[in-house]
DNA sequence: TAGATTGTTAATCGATTAACAATC
DNA sequence: TAGATTGTTAATCGATTAACAATC
C-alpha cells in the first residue's frame, strides 16, 4: 500500500501542463519530441522535464526522445483521466452553471451525471442536458449512481455540512469553489480553488510594475 | 525603478491566503494574533509567516504579535486591492456570466465596468447590472474608461488576437481563462487560470489513493 | 521588570539544474 | 557505427525551518 516514495506535489501540479502541451502536439500530428524541444516550447528546462517524468518511469528512448501519443496517454493514466470519473455539481448557481457547461471537463474524461441544489424552483430543470435534483435526493442518488467527484459551488457557510455528508456517503474527492479552505473529518482528497487568489496575484504584479 | 530585490513568487502566492484568514479574523473581531497562533490556524510554520511578511517590512511588534486589522490592510495594499482596479470581461458566455456575478471580486476591490462579446444578440443586455457591449465598441471604451484589468473568458483560438488588441490599447493586466498559456507581445502581467489543471490534480490524488 | 514574540541570521531541507555515462 | 538523447547521479540553488538576540 501507498509506498514507492511519494511524488512531490510540485511535480504533480506540472503534469496537467505537460498533458496540455502534448495534447496540442498530438492534434498537430507531431509524432515525437525531445525533452529539449519540449522545454523550449514550454519554457522550462529539459532537465526538469526528464526529472519529472522519471518519477513515474522511463517513457522515452535514448537518441529518439518521447513518442508524443504514448507520453500523452501515459500522463493521462497517471492523472486518472482515463478512469472516466463520474462527477456531480452541488450548487446550481452561476458558477455551477458555468462548470456544467464547461466542455473541457467532459473532454478531459470527467462525466457529469447530476446537479443538485436546495432551490426547489431549479429542480427538474436541465443544464447542458444534465438534470437538476433537489438536495433531498442526494443520498439516494449517491447510493445508486456512486459518483466519484463532487464539485461544490455553494456558499461557504453551507459547504462544510454538505461535504461531510458527501464524505459519509462515499465520495472519493471534492473540488471546492467556495471561498474557504474546506476541511472535513473524512480522509479524502480535496482541491480548494480560490479564483480570487489568482486575481490578487495579478493585481500584485500590476501594482509593483507601477509602483517601483 | 523595480529593484529592492524581487519577492519570490512563492511568497506572493501565499499573500491572498493570509489576506483571507486575516479578513475572517477581522470579521470575528480578533484584535491581535501571533505568528505561532496564526501558523496553527493556517497549517504552516510560524517561521514561514514571519519570513514571508518580512519581505515587505516589519508589521509586527515584539511581545505583542500582529494587529489583525493593520496587517490585513497592509497586505491589501501590497496586493493592490485598495487600488479599486477597474475590470472588464471579454466573452459573455457561461463563465463570463459567472464571473460577472461573482460578488467576491467586487468585495476584494475590483470594479467591473463593462462586458464585451462578439454576439450582437447579447449587446445591450445587462449582467448583474453591468452593460454588455459589442466588441466593436472596445477601442472607444478603452480610451474613455481606461480599465486596468481584462478578464478573458473566450475560446482559446480567439484569445491571442483580443489580448494583443488590449495590450495595444493600454490594458495593465490580463486574467486569462482560456485553455492556453497566453503570451503576447506587450510586457504586461498575465495570469493564466487553468481550472481543469486543478481538477486533474484532484483526479491524480484520488487515483493514487485507490491504486496503491 | 519579566515574558512574549518579533525580525533576522544560520542551518537544513528539497527542488532545480548541470553533467555525463548508458544506450537507442 | 556515429549521433542523439535519455535516465540518473551529482552539484547548485532557493526555499523552508530552526534558533536566538533584539525589543516591545
Amino acid at each position: 500500500m501507498q509506498n514507492e516514495k511519494q511524488v512531490p506535489i510540485a511535480v504533480v501540479k506540472r503534469l496537467p501542463r505537460y498533458f496540455r502541451y502534448l495534447g496540442e502536439m498530438l492534434r498537430n500530428n507531431v509524432e515525437r519530441i525531445s525533452s529539449s524541444d519540449l522545454s523550449e516550447k514550454m519554457n522550462v528546462t529539459a532537465s526538469q522535464i526528464r526529472q519529472d517524468l522519471n518519477n513515474f518511469g522511463g517513457f522515452g528512448q535514448q537518441g529518439y526522445g518521447y513518442n508524443v501519443e504514448h507520453l500523452y496517454n501515459e500522463i493521462g493514466k497517471i492523472l486518472g483521466v482515463d478512469k472516466g470519473f463520474k462527477t456531480i455539481i452541488i450548487g446550481a448557481g452561476n458558477l455551477g452553471h458555468a462548470i456544467a457547461n464547461y466542455s473541457n471537463l467532459q473532454k478531459r474524461g470527467f462525466t457529469l451525471i447530476g446537479i443538485f441544489d436546495v432551490d426547489k424552483s431549479k429542480t427538474g430543470q436541465k443544464i447542458n442536458d444534465i438534470s437538476v435534483f433537489h438536495m433531498s435526493e442526494l443520498e439516494q442518488f449517491m447510493n445508486n449512481e456512486k459518483p466519484d467527484i463532487a464539485i461544490l459551488t455553494l456558499p461557504k457557510d453551507e459547504v462544510t455540512e454538505v461535504a461531510e455528508t458527501l464524505g459519509r456517503l462515499g465520495i472519493k474527492g471534492i473540488w471546492n469553489f467556495s471561498y474557504s479552505d474546506l476541511k472535513i473529518s473524512y480522509d479524502i482528497p480535496i482541491e480548494n480553488v480560490h479564483l480570487s487568489d489568482s486575481l490578487m496575484t495579478l493585481s500584485y504584479r500590476i501594482n509593483i510594475n507601477t509602483t517601483f
